[in-house]
DNA sequence: GTAATTGCAAAAATTTTGCCTCATA
DNA sequence: TATGAGGCAAAATTTTTGCAATTAC
């Protein structure tokens, strides 16, 4: 585990396959099912503690948005995501869109570090389950 | 209050200017205490209650990041936002950047109703108390 | 060996809900 | 005055933390 101090459990590790395997950014709990199936006796306290800590020594990411519970990515390049303003599922775009921010001012006084583009839209399976709960709109 | 069976109260009505005058995004507990200072009986479960309806109603918006914590915006366009990586304050954007999404792919298949730019980096204030918590990595 | 990490359980923080009263339309 | 909304408090959800036992280095 590269960082000094930090040691590579087997919960770590368990952590590290079933979010790098996951592909739509699983919440703590989403987390903490996974890793169940393969060490029954892990606690939730540890998963939220590593995510943590692997999020700080990136290797996971931290996602900032979710409706109340946080997500995570195994995918720690800075990345653009598609997210569905019905279920919150989300997935990553393929490709980078490219983004202009000559003109946006002088943003607010801020450094800019780096910045991402965020879709918003129908994910297929909601598609498909059409005019159910219509015109309920989703958070974005 | 437009919909029908709305009814526009002292509580919504301090809401929306409260939160119509924020420039950083308040969270449902900061629109409490804002609230709070003018109505002191508030309730923090009517802010929920409010703060959910009219984001369905599209009087304010409900911003999908922060750390744990949800955030609020009094404006509904579809704008862009920069974020503060070590204190997590929010800002918009004075113009929105230019996105090229052509080549991105089939984009997992969603439709896409719409897109916005998340710029991430250290605000000013975080800027001038710079080399303390060094190294901290925000999210992002 | 020893410092980091775990599981467990309790606590804290955040959000939602039930219920009865009050106020808006 | 009828129905939506508020206040309050309890519950549900999500996240964090203390501690003794265990494990990786």
């Amino acid at each position: 585990m590269s960082e000094p101090g930090l040691k590579m459990t087997k919960q770590r590790r368990v952590i590290l396959e079933e979010i790098g395997g996951a592909r739509n950014h699983p919440s703590a709990y989403e987390v903490y099912e996974k890793v169940r199936r393969r060490l029954p006796r892990v606690s939730l306290g540890t998963i939220y503690r590593n995510l943590e800590v692997l999020s700080e020594n990136k290797l996971i990411r931290k996602l900032e948005f979710s409706g109340s519970q946080r997500r995570y990515d195994g995918f720690t390049e800075l990345h653009s995501h598609i997210r569905c303003v019905r279920c919150g599922r989300v997935d990553d775009l393929e490709t980078e869109p490219r983004v202009d921010l000559t003109g946006t001012g002088n943003h607010a006084g801020y450094k800019i570090l780096g910045h991402k583009v965020e879709l918003m839209g129908i994910c297929p399976d909601c598609a498909a389950q059409k005019e159910t709960n219509a015109g309920k709109p989703g958070e974005y």
